[in-house]
RNA sequence: GGGAGCAUAGCUCAGUUGGUUCAGAGCAUCUGCCUUACAAGCAGAGGGUCCGCGGUUCGAGCCCGUGUGCUCCCACCA
């Protein structure tokens, strides 16, 4: 088989994914193997693939291909969301470019709409998922929409209902203007916004007098109904049960006192305006106050503030200002930086509003999640995340699930004409509870239903047991093998969206945790520490960046820069890391094809089986095996790459290779050649969780293979033991070898310039094994044993034993000299300070016996290379 | 305002119960090499007061206190 310059990764991406689905390789069903399952967090339906995406699923395919190839029956569930705030704004957004305003359609025509694009837009991230090699089990393809997923969501909502768990309640929640539609805590970000802080006065009734309020929203002043003050404030006592005007429009609200303010803030003094701020909203209730709402739903104002009637709210700021400057009102304008509350979906700022909304009350249902976390039946990796879980769990707040939109699974609950309402999963059922609430049938024997629909995360709280149909059809084989799910691979910012809620639904409808184990991931930066977004123009096209390197290669990139734990600064660069790795393995398979046609049967007498290369090469697999199985066990998937990418390049590569490599154009021992390609078809096993398409091509290339003989399904032998002699032997070797390479350099010798190499050492045995090697490596023509210097030639010391390099060329010792000096005075001044802890009675008496003795060892070793230094100094 | 985390080579990070063969790795840098798998490479090399200060200990990168600087989360000072 004639094998390409390079790895050619387009064409062995498509062929192998094509093939892995032909086989159904990643589909799953239940049997007697252990299951491995892990559901992917559903991106959004309108989703594109992006870094975090990439860095998400490249660990949670990393575990799932593992777990393949290591005998369990591995199902790794893929889907979407419908997010609704999200798709809906799409719609929209496809529909004023049609021409056609949502207001002007029937909530059925834009669902129409919506499906369509769905169907037509939808889910082309999970098409990008299978570029970047994602073993999913795509027959189990889930939606939150889809109609038996659908009917749960309305029966949960239902079954939480009549449990008490939820509730509907007129209460101050955060309103998206640009959205149209509530939000839950959540879904709101706060930043620290520049913003001015405006000093205004209000005219006090009856007195020549005005008292001046500090303000950020000028705005909302057609909206005050108080003035509240500090009891104790000695500035305002004489102002008590007065009333005062607000600018522009006169209407008269009384000064009131409360200890909520605060003295020191601006002027002590505080505008209170019920309508337009969750603190207002409170001191209204407690003191009887008018509520007036200025704002529409879109953010303009409306016929109740009077004045600026219809201008949007950040517009109207500017104009009110010039008026309240131009009539008097304004005294000063200082700069403030304050939080601003920001919509998560939209960016629009967050306006407070009262509103009618449905409420879960998740003191009533979060009880059993909190547990499950702290005594580790959910193990969070890295575990500080359980902080800032037990944190949000103890101190958690209802939870805000009626959203203002179409695009959703809508509300359950009926009403009838006076706003009485029951909540029932069909209009029947409706109907049927109405008559027992009410004692009657609704007017014409209809109800009509809300018209709201459910926050997106109300659905995907059900996702680990949903997909396997777990709430649907209760107790089904799937639900029973694959739940509770294995692992959970998230970033940490959704910890309290998704994953505390997953926990509290699993607990509540299968009694159960949904996943053993949460690994969260961190965030994707760029360079500058910037996380990556859309709007700062800072995240790179993925499919692009593996047109370019390689699906290997960029996930490679991703995951090599991915510390556990930790934020990741991602760059361009580390795709070249990548692909550059491809091209060594690529050039490594090239060599051993090499010599397939090459090999020379020697026989069992004198077989290279038995030769050190090879003898060494099997410890270090095992060696290497097993620090990676425990750095599987501790989720340090970067650390595991980086060792197999070493293991790779310099061990097998550098190393092994060079060893067992024969002279040009001669063949090569058949039992050596047969052990290196068992090595390197595990190190491609090994490898192929990360990089799964180079390690199967190179799998296939290194010998013909029976049908269905894939690495993808390929069981891992498991590792054995390493004998620590071979590999400190091995250590020695690479020792000497880089130390008179390094000779070499410094006194120029040419590569080709063979040397005589003679040795001085008390384990002759040893360097015997390694000889020729050595011989290779060094491009020595002879390895002799002495018991005393050569005259005539370059020496070393390295550990305890001496080496003596003859050449051609004029020997110029003053730089061994130099060296050697330096390594003495090291030595020397290292000894000391071992001799004076040893010389430390309370260092000998409280120490543990075996740090004592390895003291006495270095002790010991350092005088015998003192030793040696001192004496090949004098032969100098 | 409350809480959490981080600070080790130019950059990104390892360093697991304290033991100077423990100051490491990968990138990057420098010096040789187009050597018959690989210049997307090979062979070598240099580089750090382990943030400052104090303490515990025979012994501290590691434990304790404190200061400084960054990051994140939560919270209703307009």
């Amino acid at each position: 088989m004639e094998l390409s310059k390079n790895f050619e990764h387009k064409a062995s991406e498509e062929k192998w994914y094509s093939y892995w689905n032909e086989q159904k390789y990643f589909n799953s069903t239940p049997d007697d193997r252990e299951p491995f399952t892990i559901v992917i967090p559903p991106p959004n339906v309108t989703g594109v693939l992006h870094m975090g995406h990439c860095l998400n699923n490249t660990i949670q395919d990393v575990l799932v291909r593992r777990a393949r190839m290591q005998g369990k029956n591995a199902c790794w569930v893929p889907g979407t969301d419908h997010a609704s705030i999200a798709t809906e704004a799409k719609v929209v957004q496809m529909l004023r470019e049609k021409g056609i305003q949502k207001a002007s359609i029937s909530r059925d025509e834009f669902l129409g709409y919506a499906w369509e694009w769905k169907e037509k837009y939808g889910g082309i991230i999970l098409q990008q998922l299978k570029k970047m090699g994602c073993s999913l089990d795509w027959e189990r393809t889930s939606f939150t929409m889809d109609p038996d997923y659908y009917q749960s969501v309305i029966s949960v909502f239902v079954d939480l209902y009549n449990k008490g768990f939820l509730y509907r309640g007129k209460r101050m929640i955060n309103w998206d203007v640009k959205a149209k539609t509530a939000l839950s805590d959540e879904e709101v970000i706060r930043k620290e916004t520049q913003q001015k802080l405006y000093h205004l006065r209000y005219k006090i009734d009856g007195l020549d007098e005005h008292i001046i309020i500090a303000t950020v929203r000028p705005e909302t002043i057609m909206g005050d109904t108080a003035i509240c003050v500090h009891p104790k404030d000695e500035r305002y006592k004489h102002l008590h049960g007065k009333f005062a005007f607000v600018p522009l429009i006169n209407r008269r609200i009384p000064i009131i006192t409360d200890e909520y303010v605060t003295m020191e803030f601006g002027t002590g003094a505080l505008k209170v305006t019920p309508a337009h701020d969750m603190n207002d909203y409170q001191l209204g209730q407690k003191h009887n106050l008018e509520v007036v709402d200025i704002f529409n739903e879109d953010g303009t104002l409306n016929e109740d503030a009077q004045i600026l009637i219809g201008e949007e709210r950040f517009e109207a700021r500017k104009k009110i200002v010039i008026e309240l400057e131009e009539k008097g009102h304004l005294i000063k304008t200082e700069d403030y930086t304050s939080e601003v509350g920001y919509s998560e979906r939209t960016d629009a700022v967050v306006e407070p509003r009262l509103s009618l909304q449905w409420w879960v009350d998740m003191k009533k249902i979060s009880g059993p999640a909190l547990n499950v976390v702290m005594n580790d039946d959910v193990k969070f990796y890295p575990a500080k995340f359980k902080n800032l879980y037990r944190h949000w769990m103890e101190n958690i707040k209802d939870w805000c699930i009626s959203r203002q939109l179409w695009w959703g699974h809508r509300i359950p609950a009926w009403y009838d004409a006076d706003g009485n309402y029951v909540v029932a999963a069909t209009h029947e059922d409706a109907l049927q509870q109405y008559q027992t609430k009410f004692g009657k049938a609704p007017a014409d024997n209809t109800l009509s239903q809300d018209e709201d629909c459910l926050d997106t995360w109300f659905s995907s709280w059900l996702w680990p047991f949903e997909v396997f149909k777990g709430y649907s059809n209760p107790g089904n084989a799937d639900v029973q093998y694959y739940y509770p799910t294995n692992t959970l691979v998230t970033a940490p910012e959704i910890i309290f969206f998704w994953v505390a809620r997953m926990i509290m639904a699993g607990m509540e409808y299968q009694k159960e945790i949904p996943f053993k184990e949460v690994y969260f991931t961190g965030i994707v930066r760029d360079k500058q520490g910037r996380k990556m977004s859309k709007s700062l123009g800072n995240s790179p096209d993925l499919l692009e960046l593996i047109d370019k390197y390689g699906a290997d290669a960029c996930r490679f990139g991703i995951l090599i820069a991915s510390p556990a734990g930790n934020d990741l600064l991602w760059e361009e660069s580390s795709n070249e890391q990548g692909r550059n790795f491809n091209n060594k393995l690529w050039n490594a398979l090239k060599l051993v094809k090499m010599w397939e046609g090459r090999t020379i049967d020697h026989g069992p007498q004198t077989s290279g089986e038995n030769s050190f290369e090879v003898e060494w090469f099997d410890n270090r697999l095992n060696e290497a095996k097993a620090e990676i199985d425990q750095l599987f066990k501790e989720f340090r998937l970067s650390e595991a790459l980086k060792t197999i990418y070493s293991l790779i390049w310099d061990d097998f590569c550098s190393w092994y290779l060079e060893w067992v490599k024969p002279g040009f154009e001669q063949p090569i021992d058949a039992a050596v050649y047969n052990k290196t390609v068992e090595f390197f078809e595990e190190l491609m096993q090994l490898l192929h969780p990360f990089m799964p398409f180079i390690s199967e091509e190179i799998y296939h290339a290194l010998k013909e293979r029976a049908a269905g003989d894939d690495i993808t399904i390929k069981q891992l032998s498991s590792a054995s033991k390493a004998d620590k002699q071979v590999l400190q032997l091995a250590i020695q070797l690479k020792e000497v070898i880089t130390a008179l390479r390094d000779i070499r350099v410094k006194n120029q010798i040419k590569p080709k310039e063979a040397i005589k190499l003679s040795i001085e050492t008390d384990q002759q045995q040893s360097y015997r094994a390694i000889e020729s090697i050595l011989a290779k490596q060094l491009n020595a023509e002879s390895i002799s044993y002495v018991s005393a210097s050569v005259a005539g030639t370059i020496s070393a010391v390295i550990q305890k034993d001496k080496f003596y390099i003859a050449t051609k060329q004029a020997i110029d010792t003053s730089s061994q000299k130099e060296q050697m000096l330096k390594d003495l005075e090291y030595l020397k001044g290292f000894l000391l300070s071992v001799e004076k802890k040893l010389g430390n009675e309370r260092f000998v008496q409280n120490a543990r016996p075996e740090v004592v003795d390895i003291e006495k060892k270095k002790k010991a070793d350092a005088e015998a290379k003192i030793k040696a230094i001192e004496e090949s100094l004098a032969s100098l």
